[in-house]
DNA sequence: CTGAAAGCGCTAACAG
DNA sequence: CTGTTAGCGCTTTCAG
């Protein structure tokens, strides 16, 4: 690789000189992509000087005027977790689709660097802010966003006075409970998520709903940090301490670890012992037995955030409605009805109901 | 949320008023955090008036005058797989320590957005991009930043003429088939990922020079897509018509695919057959058996990548030196030696090996 | 050690 | 329909 050509990178007056025009009409149209009133072929010769530069405008140049910089942020725990990587994808395709680019931050699961993250933020003009808090909500820090102007949307948490986007927690969470009362689970556990996540409190509240809707009330409820590991060592604990039939867990990690934990305590799941998760992740498709659980929309609630604030930039001032995205059942085989646990027949029972559909990563290209 | 105080944004000439000094003293404090020759009265009075007025500097502003927007861009095929996001996830992180952030580019497995997005981020005017490449690279566009003096970087695949960031796929593989021949398996075939990626023409190839090390022919070499359907499929084929011993893909992904196909071949793994993969993906740590696999460092390769990425920017002319980083052998539960196999004991072999760490995600806060 | 002044490249009134 | 003009907010010589 030698050398570049040092020729000086064509400015918005060098296509006005070359095509003969003055710069305002080069301004116009690189911005007004309609008809704008304009001869074609004023237009073309202009079109044609800038090809002919290899013109490309400079964006500091144009945000500095406009006050406007196209960039939002998107502020994750961990962005190399399956939910927020999908969200991420939602968001910035959405954001995309609307001449929006998305900066990506990753706060590591630490208050602290979301803090930094957030003055960062600040620092690079963003129009915009998805955030994603860690754990309990740094309100100081949306409050400093707030008062720069700087719209912010949470996606998949709720704060109170910021709009947000997320799925239909406690009514998915409710439904799955139903289930498993109408499957005849009656020694039902139920291992939560962190209690300073509105996520994991609406699972629980809808799950505790559901139950006592099918006149069940809970043998424990637990409380893990949503990680593979942390279902692995309560679910042991459960198993051993409360003689459930049925474990549920708060997100798909924690179902995953209860599954090994079940294996390990020469539980058969379902026949044994039914087991639930929350989310749908893609990982889940992979595990055998395949997972009873809950859809969770992640890339639709990274578009909807997306959409959400744009128009939150947009009319610049107020606050856009909250969104509350449907969830959906998604029934494996690591649940069936007392019947086929009685009879133990080790035929797969999850196949009676709606299969699930083959979900899993298109993967394509990876590395 | 009601309106927001209308008060204009304070400018470095408003703090520079306040301070009662001229606005080149602001910008020196701004810009010069040594101990830049300066009384430190004046600074502090300067800080102090910047935190009254709650000043931020305009970014767009400083980026006219400096030529450099210290942002990054990073394309990938898919931010939602596993290596992808991790990936971003090292960029990220090692762009923000030195002062730049990383706006993320999902092109969708799609040449035609991968090239909608070079397009985009020129006009971004992005200060380098990190770039993995959808199959084929796209020249024409490579060339066109280039020649717009946007340092590229690939990430995990190879193109000639660019600087690149890569793991030791050859020599992993390499290493990993001839573990295979020491533990006994002499019927071995191959599932390999798309021809026109690098990473794997290298697995593969390293693959068939460790066997032929060892003294030992493939049954089989047959190409799949780097995703799991296509390891159900072409793993059922090959065990259908191959009859090997053991059987290794490309990547991790596939190994899961065949994994299932040989349970529903009634094929028992380690036993029956082995079957390992490659890149130690996250998720392989949910799959029972345990896969035998490499460890990519998926995100050491995208702190690599930032790293170099900003080298090349600030060198501004030239290349850096392309990289290659180590991997390591991670052996799990579906690979045992052939004693083991003869045996057919049930204990899982695996454990008599170095014990794949327990390398299960953080999973942290998830949804 | 500090200030004055000259733009960076572009957009948006405002005139023709 | 097109040109002229006045900055956007900041960094950076160049002089004190």
């Amino acid at each position: 690789m030698g050398s570049r050509k040092p020729r000086k990178r064509a400015t918005i007056s060098d296509v006005a000189l070359l095509a003969g025009v003055s710069i305002s009409t080069v301004s116009r149209v690189i911005n007004h992509e309609d008809p704008s009133q304009m001869r074609d072929v004023t237009r073309d010769r202009v079109l044609d000087a800038m090809a002919a530069l290899d013109y490309t405008p400079v964006k500091a140049a144009r945000d500095l005027r406009r006050r406007r910089t196209h960039v939002l942020a998107l502020l994750v725990p961990d962005i190399s977790n399956p939910f927020f990587s999908l969200l991420a994808r939602g968001v910035e395709a959405a954001g995309f689709r609307v001449g929006y680019s998305t900066l990506i931050c990753d706060s590591n699961n630490s208050k602290d660097e979301e803090r930094q993250h957030m003055s960062a933020l600040l620092r690079q003009n963003v129009d915009g802010v998805i955030l994603v808090p860690v754990g309990r909500p740094d309100l100081a820090g949306l409050e400093r966003m707030e008062r720069s102007e700087v719209p912010v949307v949470t996606a998949d948490r709720r704060i109170p006075g910021i709009p947000h986007v997320e799925a239909d927690n406690a009514g998915g969470s409710r439904e799955l409970a139903k289930r498993l009362v109408a499957l005849g689970h009656r020694q039902v556990a139920y291992l939560g998520g962190p209690e300073d996540v509105s996520t994991a409190e609406d699972r629980l509240q809808g799950f505790l709903d559901g139950l006592a809707e099918g006149g069940v009330a809970p043998v424990a409820v637990r409380r893990g940090d949503f990680t593979y590991d942390s279902g692995v060592s309560l679910g042991t604990e459960i198993l051993r301490d409360e003689h459930p039939d049925a474990v549920v867990a708060g997100n798909d990690l924690m179902a995953i670890g209860v599954l090994h934990a079940a294996a390990a305590a020469g539980r058969r799941v379902p026949e044994d012992l039914g087991v639930a998760g929350f989310d749908d992740i893609q990982w889940a498709a992979l595990v055998r037995p395949r997972l009873t659980t809950v859809r969770v929309p992640f890339l639709e609630i990274g578009q909807c955030s997306a959409r959400a604030l744009v128009a939150r930039i947009m009319s610049y001032d107020d606050a856009v409605e909250p969104t509350c995205l449907p969830v959906s059942l998604v029934i494996g085989d690591s649940t069936c009805a007392a019947r086929a646990r009685e009879d133990a027949t080790g035929v797969s029972p999850g196949e009676r109901f709606r299969k699930r559909g083959d979900r899993t990563s298109r993967g394509g290209s990876g590395a």
